[in-house]
DNA sequence: CAGCCTAATGAAACCGGTTACATTCGGCCT
DNA sequence: AGGCCGAATGTAACCGGTTTCATTAGGCTG
């Protein structure tokens, strides 16, 4: 406390009561001036203007956030996501937090649920919204560590019911999608499975069987790894009656696995028809480029975050909903014919 | 203002005086209870804990940076990236923040210089301490819009003049190591360009140059884009005199030349060899395999803010330095042999 | 048991904004 | 010219923490 360098003339940072000195007016009125809020006189205005240009004034966020009780700042918490996925997810909330003049507060859950509560934790107080992605938190952990009237939206979490605004990915329906198109080739269709405990990978199984009537036709474990992908395609190509095409989980399954049928001599998709989820960009540069499920994350965020601001704008209308986004599927190369 | 509901008892935000009230106790031992600072009995800190406990007490973070001066957070703004680079970036930050204790506020400077001058405005006095990754940023901007006494780390920012800390990644030497490496095959070498106006490709280009004695063989312009490299390679297929091998000035471009090569009956490394720069996941997926230079991210940005978690805890150590890192060259099918 | 010295505590002053309320200023009408 | 009314301005009280400094409590010694 108590800095000495607080009278000294130019550098240091500039309070708005300096300002007020310099223009010769009160601290209100350049408060008034600097938010261009109520009326104030156009001689007052320019006045202070050029005096917090001279003093290279900047207001203190902290200051202002104490004072009208909002940081003008949302908070996002992403899974430990690798790739792409989280620089859009990033972009788009980019997008539409500048747009609105908020700002955004990082915070990774690596992966566990207790991580997740922590990030949540320190971003109390801290953020006037809260975005949040983590299929590892549950209601209980929602609950917990969230202040109750912080405005929230959740993006693949697997809380449903709404008691809180969610936007989720249908993995359900886009996998139906996958399925039939695959079949449509007149092919039996395989499945590389998730890992179980994922409820995406979960809800992307429930399609395959959903699309086949209820029957699993022939269902190989996988983790999301490439090489549990790579493993899948080489048992895959060592069986007698071989389905004529395979539905990954997620790309990177569906490339290892085409990886592996390449190197068992095997041809997509003449002998073994595939396709993925996620649309990855290696998916479009592999060869035979990857058919798979595309969903603009960008755009979810986007959206997600101009709720948010609408609801920290003092928007009413804000209240729990769930929207479901349909993964559109891509066709190529991999599933061609 | 004065919001009405304020002394109801549960709900809401308890404040430290509520705490304090609960406790018996003053706001000032409250304050250093909770903080674990200073000589406390157990006795009044146990009471002070429990109270705050019941009354799941939040400290308020804008009225503890007001008057500590200090927001525990740290500015990150980085170029409107793509793929997974913004990712690691993040990644690396968010470890190094997490054990430090601090928040990352994360904005992208879509592309210019303006915008990344507005970034650093809008984060003015709400960081501690700023890393900034942009390629776009000059020494003028900088000036400009940095808070002269906010630590600043750069991450391959054109400002090299110890004026400020500074990590750069040394695109010369990994373009010369790319070179060298394909030279040795004893193949002549063409280069794929980056854009021109990108500081980047031009470190690469003089790689390039430099690791051939000075000699510009074949230089194709590109722009970083898929699309790009493959119009280069299929400049390439057509050409009489064809040298036997490419450094490409990144992945992209490597991997549309690959593609096109593959498309004009050519292979690699059999007909042309090929090398990139970045070592983006598509690199080790596609086939051939791309030979790349890689650059842990994660790590570069993670002891960036290593470094400025040290400059804001008082480490009068902190100052101006520049540090640059080799890429590594990673070999794989586009270049074997 | 008195006296002293240290450790623990509390009252109040900050940090730098915003804003309610009081006050002054100025224009316009009669 | 006087009075009235609304607009512009100023004063001071917040917001919720931390920290200085004075005070009190407590332990130890002589």
């Amino acid at each position: 406390m108590k800095r000495p360098a607080a009278a000294t003339s130019g550098a240091g940072s500039a309070t708005i009561r300096d300002v007020a000195r310099e223009a010769g007016v009160s601290v209100a009125s350049a408060s008034r001036s600097l938010n261009g809020l109520t009326t104030v006189t156009s001689r007052t205005r320019n006045q202070v203007l050029a005096a917090a240009q001279k003093l290279r004034y900047v207001p203190h966020a902290a200051a202002r956030a104490l004072s009208t009780r909002r940081t003008d700042t949302i908070g996002v918490i992403l899974p430990d996501l690798h790739g792409e996925f989280f620089s859009e997810v990033i972009r788009g909330a980019d997008l539409a937090a500048r747009k609105n003049g908020l700002q955004l507060l990082v915070a990774t859950s690596h992966g566990d649920a207790s991580q997740a509560a922590a990030a949540m934790r320190s971003m109390a107080g801290r953020v006037d919204g809260l975005l949040l992605m983590s299929p590892h938190v549950d209601e209980q952990v929602l609950a917990e560590s969230l202040a109750d009237d912080l405005p929230t939206v959740l993006i693949n979490t697997l809380i449903g019911r709404a008691s809180h605004a969610a936007f989720t990915v249908d993995n359900h329906a886009g996998a139906v999608a996958a399925v039939k198109h695959l079949a449509r080739l007149g092919r039996s269709v395989a499945h590389i499975a998730g890992p179980a405990e994922n409820f995406e990978s979960r809800e992307r199984r429930r399609g395959y069987r959903d699309a086949l009537g209820g029957v699993e036709t022939l269902v190989l474990e996988g983790d999301f790894s490439e090489e549990s992908g790579h493993r899948a395609g080489i048992r895959l190509a060592a069986m007698e009656n071989r389905p004529g095409a395979v539905f990954a989980a997620n790309d990177m399954m569906a490339i290892g696995c085409l990886l592996a049928l390449a190197e068992s001599g095997l041809r997509a998709p003449a002998d073994v028809a595939v396709a993925g989820f996620d649309d990855i960009p290696a998916a479009r540069l592999i060869r035979p480029s990857l058919t798979t499920l595309r969903t603009n994350v960008a755009d979810l965020s986007r959206r997600a975050v101009e709720q948010l601001a609408a609801a920290i704008g003092g928007d009413r209308s804000f209240q729990p909903f769930t929207e479901s986004v349909l993964p559109q599927l891509v066709e190529r190369e991999s599933s061609a014919f």
